[in-house]
DNA sequence: GGGCTGGTACTCGGATAAGTTGTGTCCGAGTGCTTCTGG
DNA sequence: CCAGAAGCACTCGGACACAACTTATCCGAGTACCAGCCC
């Protein structure tokens, strides 16, 4: 039970992104966080093809939000790298083994898989209600304003 | 983000064991769940280093529930088995990297480490909420009875 | 006949190998900027 | 001086190794039961 690494970078990333006017390099994201680039780039990617970021090429090229930070969820992001499948899947013990039941009296779903699916969606539903915009206000709110400035000049130089 | 496949088997286990008033061998249970006697045979060790099952060793030994099912949650099966850490786990990206934030200054959490603890909270509670008492009532509630005498006939051959 | 002792067969427990998924890396295709040349 | 086109440097994108973890397995230690023996 362990959530791939990747989404704390990529979650990093979109706040970043979403106070950027102008696309950010893969390379640059990745000093600034201190990660690989080669494997921030890949999970750049994934939320690429998300549909969540936009890639620039071309020599100025790099990343950028496709919608106002206040619309992309940070469960978006954690299933765009993480996967969308949840974590228990049920293999139906029922219809195995010599004491099997058959599938046609399986008409109700297996009661722990209940349990696991409703634990999912609680899950689900607490990352799905916080947004990269709250997240970012979060941010801009508890860090000195001086701090947001080097790093908006960092990213330009 | 994937749930040890192992978690599944447990908890079919200890609903089974709810039931029980002899010790069943963990060969038995293997076999009526169809799954591998060695690796449950682990799965079983990792819930009595938890507490919540007691072995009985011996000729006509087996496994056993320490307390009653309905003081069981799904969670501490769950915990026992995959472990009780969160599957997110903070590396404070703020700290590192050339626009690194001083330890000191970080006096309020990451937002991103609260937002994924409260939703692992908001996991672990639903899961919480469930015991082991209540999945085996649904259990016997929703099978015929005929198979559940079946059953037990056949555990006790 | 009852109690004790030794043997045995069964159980669990930890230490030990393969498969699969995440982690990290590399090089090629494509695009925008720059510069040079010609008018 | 301006327009056009070629060159170039930088970017992303997918295909390729490495590592860690989950999965699966084996063999050894320990214990309750059972049979035999002694009293």
């Amino acid at each position: 039970m362990k959530m791939s690494g990747g989404v704390e970078w990529a979650l990093h990333c979109c706040v970043l992104l979403s106070a950027a006017t102008e696309p950010v390099a893969a390379a640059k994201l990745a000093e600034l966080h201190d990660a690989s680039p080669t494997y921030l780039a890949k999970q750049l990617q994934l939320l690429s093809r998300a549909g969540l970021v936009r890639s620039a090429p071309g020599q100025s090229g790099g990343y950028l939000l496709t919608r106002p930070a206040t619309e992309i969820t940070v469960l978006d992001v954690v299933e765009a790298i993480d996967g969308s499948q949840p974590a228990f899947r049920c293999t139906e013990v029922r219809q195995r083994g010599p004491m099997a039941i058959p599938a046609e009296r399986c008409d109700t779903p297996c009661p722990i898989a209940q349990v696991m699916e409703s634990a999912d969606h609680a899950w689900r539903d607490s990352l799905r209600a916080v947004t990269i915009g709250t997240l970012a206000a979060t941010v801009t709110a508890t860090t000195p304003s001086e701090l947001l400035n080097s790093v908006s000049a960092w990213l330009s130089s």
